[in-house]
DNA sequence: TTCCAGGGGTAGA
DNA sequence: TCTACCCATGGA
């Protein structure tokens, strides 16, 4: 049997959840048209990978699909429980949004739609390593180099599936420079890569941890490499949204969403604080916002681009 | 060639 | 804690 139904919470979108963010066109992720659905090269041993594809037929609240390919064999119930773990981590499916949701309706347009539209899972990978490895990419770098630095990761050290830590570890810091292009991250990349195949640093923890945001955020900044901006951007995917990573992304949109006529930007400290009564929320819905703009713009180039009616 | 991106690090106030 | 400043590097 290689296909089977996962059931999600009642509020789950498939298609919110994928095009949540940028991470779906992140190698070695593979989108289907609009986020119809979603494939990747799955490890399910040392050796052998087989090839996953999840949607969701029935759309929101429905089942979620997952198709094993590559392989003539059936799954074992172990493979299928690994998957399944993967699944349910990459579109967390056991985060209880319900209180955001709340917050939402008690606000009114336009956050009561992220409510009812299910908005609030940001797509994840299969492992934590490769989500901080993606975040790491994302750090001073245009859009286009993050996909091009994550795609020639993938392409020089498994050529497949996402490596595992020793597979970037045994690299090295001077080839993940002169052939992934990582420029000054790649040192980071390589240290971060030992730091876990050692096993001095245990990401697991990380995955449950029972202590404050704060006590989080200080482990993740002694990661070198990460920042402020990083490591907000990894508490968030580690589902703790009360900072909000400030990039170029964050001013820009504040600058035009909320202080249209200012004549110079304001402080930083003036732009979080457009979010601040979102307490232990404000990165949800300060993406709510982003992605609203962001389906708007969508909506409007397709509009524009679609021929007339005859 | 210049400019800048989904910043990081550090010094000094 | 905040600001100013320098640093890094590939791609448009």
């Amino acid at each position: 049997m290689n296909r089977f139904s996962v059931a999600p919470p009642p509020d789950f979108d498939f298609r919110a959840t994928v095009q949540s963010h940028g991470w779906c066109q992140l190698a070695p992720f593979v989108v289907q048209e609009n986020g119809r659905a979603l494939g990747w090269p799955a490890r399910i041993a040392k050796k052998r990978l087989v090839r996953v594809e999840v949607s969701q037929p029935a759309g929101r609240g429905g089942p979620v699909e997952v198709e094993i390919g590559g392989t003539h064999a059936g799954v074992s119930k172990p493979t299928r429980a690994t998957i399944e773990a993967s699944v349910r981590r990459m579109l967390r499916l056991d985060e209880d949004l319900s209180e955001f949701h709340t917050l939402c309706r008690a606000a009114g347009p336009p956050f009561d739609r992220a409510a009812t539209g299910g908005f609030g899972r940001l797509l994840r990978s299969p492992t934590l390593f490769e989500d901080l490895v993606k975040v790491l990419a994302t750090t001073n770098t245009a859009w286009s180099g993050t996909r091009a630095m994550v795609a020639r990761l993938v392409a020089i050290t498994d050529g497949v599936a996402f490596p595992t830590p020793a597979e970037v570890a045994a690299l090295g810091a001077a080839r993940l420079r002169s052939e992934g292009r990582w420029g000054y991250r790649a040192g980071y990349l390589a240290a971060l890569a030992e730091r876990i195949d050692s096993g001095a640093l245990d990401l697991a923890a990380w995955e449950e941890w029972p202590g404050s945001t704060e006590e989080l955020a200080n482990e993740i900044r002694d990661l070198p490499g990460f920042g402020p901006y990083a490591v907000s951007q990894v508490l968030a995917l580690l589902g703790r949204y009360d900072r909000i990573g400030v990039d170029s992304v964050f001013r820009s949109f504040v600058l035009r969403r909320h202080f249209p006529r200012a004549r110079k930007a304001p402080s930083t400290r003036r732009m979080l604080a457009v979010y601040n009564d979102w307490g232990s929320w404000r990165f949800l819905a300060y993406w709510w916002e982003v992605w609203l703009e962001y389906q708007s713009t969508i909506a409007r180039s397709s509009s524009e681009s679609r021929p007339a009616k005859k």
